[in-house]
DNA sequence: CGATATCTTGAGGAATCTCAATACTAGTGG
DNA sequence: CCACTAGTATTGAGATTCCTCAAGATATCG
């Protein structure tokens, strides 16, 4: 899939034209069951923005001045302790959206695992937007619901799952994702480091590795070119994700 | 403080003195900030129930018919792995709601965990009056982020943290959360059981117990009678709990 | 093709868990 | 009021998972 010519979108923003039209997030994402009204002044407030990996977009206890929508790539949301202990709350990709904590402040960092695309909505604007669209917030509330559901499981993976069933889930969780993005439920792509892995799963980039040789040689998954990983046998996978 | 008397604004719902007036829930939930129209409205549909410690309110994957809210007492949430593992996911006390995640069917159990009152909104009718009032909607969407950001401390806690630093976390947010809700901060009251906590905490029981009693040695913390834990010094026990 | 970052593998150690025994607490009935 | 019971909490000893530190292998990028 081609990512979407964002300099181009810039321009046509609030030409007859807009972006949103081509966008392969929308689907997933608020601009979903939008009316073309709502759409449209939506669209008069985003910026389209792109960025290559590593790039902070903003960082714990900045000025919360935007939300952003990822449209291509992914993004990491971390917190940090004092001592430099890293905690990696989620990734993000194709549809997702971000800076949902409605405080002065974020409450974590972000920073792009890959190259990647967002919509940036100026928080006043868009704020002011949900008062108005009722239907937008609506969307908004269930998408915040369904990240608490996941925010829960990754709680019942953090304190209860060993070394092991972290990865099968973490996998599994990958592949669910691709599916609802359009893409085939294996190979899965598996684009952030082994570091990023552990920050997420409350390891060590060690325990990752030595993990994903394991399931290796028990020929549970197979390590491809390209960070891609083969699930090749999603039912037992299943079971390894949950300690059956 | 006064149990608010159910038993007698049951009756009175509907009529001129309707319960929420006199409820001492009501700056801390979704009812605060709520027009006297919207509130009679809310209120019409409003059953109380009350439970004694250890009833199971619902179960992970019952159909999620109502929603609620605490007036009193400790609601404990929880999911279970096959095996029979369990992470407790939150504490809920006066003023939290539960059920926010808006599908089908509940993704986690909710029990009692001291005796507990609380507010029982059939969902579709609470669904309406979402539609209807949308300073409603917005006020949950509001609750919604600010557990997505408590959650994703706890994700902080639950995979980078100590079990000392867990320990510490813990109090230090039972404190905070009994300011809130007009308490003071210092003896804190610890109504859960030490295998609750260790569910909350990723820990087992015995871990939780010895490190209590290393703190305790260590006159971080006393233990009094009646479940309650003074804290000696705020100061030094913010720094154990992050490390510093 | 060399430099640098990332990943893998190994050996030993530490935090936490498991299993087991003892102590405490609260409620019950004599 | 006391003894008894059942549940809960504490303490101890040993096992285990995962971490730490260190070296080597592989991949990536100019």
């Amino acid at each position: 899939m081609p990512p979407f010519d964002l300099s181009r979108a810039r321009e046509t923003n609030t030409e007859e034209i807009h972006p949103c039209s081509a966008c392969a997030a929308r689907s997933l994402s608020v601009c979903a069951a939008l009316e073309p009204e709502e759409l449209r002044r939506l669209a008069s407030l985003t910026q389209t923005v792109r960025h290559e990996s590593g790039h902070t977009l903003f960082g714990e206890g900045d000025a919360a001045d935007a939300l952003y929508n990822v449209t291509s790539g992914t993004v990491k949301l971390y917190k940090l302790l004092p001592d430099g202990r890293r905690q990696i709350t989620g990734f993000l990709m194709t549809g997702d959206f971000l800076g949902l904590a409605l405080n002065e402040s974020y409450a974590y960092s972000a920073e792009t695992v890959t190259d990647t695309s967002l919509c940036r909505f100026p928080r006043r604007k868009m704020e002011a937007l949900l008062d108005e669209f009722p239907r937008m917030q609506r969307r908004l509330f269930s998408m915040a619901s369904n990240e608490l559901a996941a925010a829960q499981d990754q709680m019942l993976l953090l304190g209860r799952k060993s070394a092991r069933e972290k990865i099968c889930s973490f996998l599994l969780m990958l592949s669910q994702r691709a599916v609802r993005r359009g893409f085939k439920e294996n190979p899965v792509s598996v684009p952030m480091s082994r570091a990023d892995i552990a920050d997420y799963l409350g390891l060590t980039t060690e325990t990752v590795s030595r993990t994903f040789t394991m399931l290796k040689t028990e020929r549970v998954i197979t390590l491809m070119e390209g960070g891609k990983v083969r699930l090749n046998d999603m039912d037992s996978l299943h079971d390894l994700a949950e300690g059956a």
